[in-house]
DNA sequence: CGGTATTTTGAGCAGTGTCAAAGACGGTGG
DNA sequence: CCACCGTCTTTGACACTGCTCAAAATACCG
């Protein structure tokens, strides 16, 4: 499973030995719960293995403005694998099952095992790519747009992960969280959310969407999975 | 002056030598010059030896949002060092010197010589939460505030960057360019502008920006320096 | 000195936010 | 199995920040 995520980006020999051979522990949390505060010096970095994570960053009058998400499989804490002081808070989305990895030995494997580090380098950089979508999506894109970007993204990164996503999946957010992640209010997804749906290009069950047409939809979206930088087809 | 940048977050030793030994060449840019563009397959890494620059997006229909700025002493691609397609733009600001380093030969210091493999680490995540608090700054933050608190970064890199920075500094950005930056209308920004400088918190001569109380601007601007992972005071 | 890019200003509009309250849902204890 | 609660989702009315369009005033450059 902590493997899975190195070869997301990039392959490796029996340097899976070695990763597997991290010392770490897995721990459950319940949904909501903090994995890392701002300000925090961290001690240890961690990978997904079960539910849903996210980043989130606080304005000084408590908006707040979530950064990316994570899903499955990925690994968490990367972001802060050499900085001493989190810059962000980490949270759970739902219950989740995370494994935890001593921070200096996870480095040292990085600097010593250069296919590993490779890997890891890629992973970071696709993070970053990430974030960078992110400020143009909520910076020149409308909400329908942003909504629509967002939900493809997250499709495609499903599917990238090998979990269900292209043609529908469970969104793990209240709308608020979602307005969180988009920089709107939770009143105005609401609106924006059942005008997609109005217009035939998201199926709403609950919190299941389902996308009748992904060309549809990731035209709407003015979504390009290049800025993943997925190895897989897609787009 | 390339070795600046990498001490820029973690000392090395005669590793220097190793980066001073990178096979390179400086070449100089106009303004507004492209460096990279998005969906090109990329030979090279590039540090900022003088003059600005910048990375932007641009939405399906032409909207533009800059991601990030770099001053002169930067890397500027270590974004897509182990990227194989470029998922953005890099464009000059100003006039610049750029030297140009091939790729592989980087990549393979990288992963040779820990220490340096340790500042390239460090640099990217620092860039990264560069672009967490851009995502944050255009997803919360008023006009007013967002543009004070860019304001505030500008100075606070410059500043750490060793150039002048703290109580005022020379902007080289268009209005335009900064509603780019901030998500915003460049009319507006005009307007912001004036706003801030009408209530004292700025001075304003022609593009240059001077700061009369730092602490005045830093608060408005809900700004703390703890994102840029700077080794110096400040705040 | 003319021509072009940038900064200012004004007026009117629109996309989102605010505030409030009414459903829906899902879980809990009896 | 049901009533009760707290959390989400919906909806409506209305306010406001920031956008558009346009034109005037400046600044910059050869």
């Amino acid at each position: 499973m902590i493997r899975k995520l190195e070869t997301h980006a990039t392959l490796d020999r029996r340097d899976r030995e070695a990763i597997r051979a991290l010392p770490h522990h897995v721990r459950t949390f319940d949904a909501s719960a903090y994995l890392v505060r701002e300000g925090d010096s961290l001690q240890h970095c961690s990978v997904l293995v079960s539910g849903y994570a996210f980043r989130q960053k606080v304005t000084g009058d408590g908006l707040r403005q979530i950064v990316s998400l994570h899903i499955p499989g990925e690994p968490l804490d990367l972001q802060h694998l050499f900085l001493d002081l989190a810059d962000h808070n980490v949270q759970t989305l739902t219950r989740a099952e995370v494994a935890i990895i001593p921070r200096a030995a996870l480095q040292s494997l990085a600097l010593s095992h250069p296919a590993i580090g490779h890997a890891l380098f890629v992973n970071m950089l696709v993070e970053g790519s990430i974030f960078r979508e992110w400020a143009l999506n909520v910076g020149r894109r409308d909400a329908r747009t942003r909504l629509a970007h967002f939900l493809c993204e997250f499709a495609a990164r499903l599917e990238a992960q090998g979990l269900d996503g292209g043609r529908g999946y469970e969104l793990p957010m209240s709308q608020e969280q979602i307005g969180d992640a988009l920089g709107l209010t939770a009143v105005h997804v609401n609106r924006t959310m059942k005008l997609l749906e109005s217009e035939g290009l998201i199926v709403r069950t609950k919190r299941r969407i389902d996308i009748p047409s992904w060309t549809a939809l990731r035209e709407v979206a003015d979504f390009s999975s290049r800025y993943l930088h997925l190895r897989t087809k897609a787009g």
